[in-house]
DNA sequence: TTTTCATATAAAATTATTTTCATATGTTAA
DNA sequence: TTAACATATGAAAATAATTTTATATGAAAA
């Protein structure tokens, strides 16, 4: 990943993994730490913590301890309206992709 | 670029490239021939043409022939609120991360 | 009907990202 | 202060995306 330089199009980066996208929406409705998340995901815990680390790293999630456990949470609100957008931008182009030359 | 999965990731994938972000931003405020937008841009034809594909195949733009050129356009008003939600967010984070601990 | 212009595409070369595996670190419980 | 737990990290392996170069295609003008 390159850290370097940041910018709008470094958050779009992070929402491109499929991986990264599922743990910021969970992220988007609960603070959760890094078990709670490798739980609810079914994924390797190598793979949840450098992925935790993409986001952390780009300021899309805010860690701290708890005990013995770390808590992610999304880093900001405006996030949540970004994967809104999203969800509704993909919708429609899915519907338009149905019918038109798109992929062809 | 894979082409075969459509879905929501896959428009976040399309951002997260700074050419093809920028080809759609200049597409969402004026539709523009491939000539237009490579004049713009200052950028090799055959980069741009792949990058257009890229936009073409996973829905976000629609072309059409017009006299010699053919014209691109954003494919739907939705992109234009997911670049806003995005753009909002950039400075967001950007300002977070200018204080806290991320990228250390 | 050949030439020219605009755009697209294929293939190779380069570069970046993702995943996995092995191991390290720091905190708490014993 | 050792053992156990939760999480992080480094490095190798696997995979994917980007860029460039060269060439092809197809519409329009000559």
């Amino acid at each position: 990943m390159l850290l370097n330089e940041i910018g709008e199009a470094n958050i779009y980066k992070m929402l491109s993994d499929e991986t990264r996208l599922k743990i910021l929406k969970l992220l988007s409705s609960e603070s959760l730490s890094v078990s709670g998340i490798i739980n609810k995901m079914g994924m390797d815990q190598p793979l949840i913590s450098h992925k935790l680390k993409d986001l952390r790293e780009n300021g899309l999630v805010i860690s701290y301890r708890s005990g013995k456990n770390i808590i992610y949470k999304i880093s900001d609100d405006s996030l949540r309206n970004l994967l809104r957008a999203g969800s509704e931008a993909g919708k429609k182009i899915e519907r338009i992709c149905k019918c038109a030359e798109c992929d062809e």
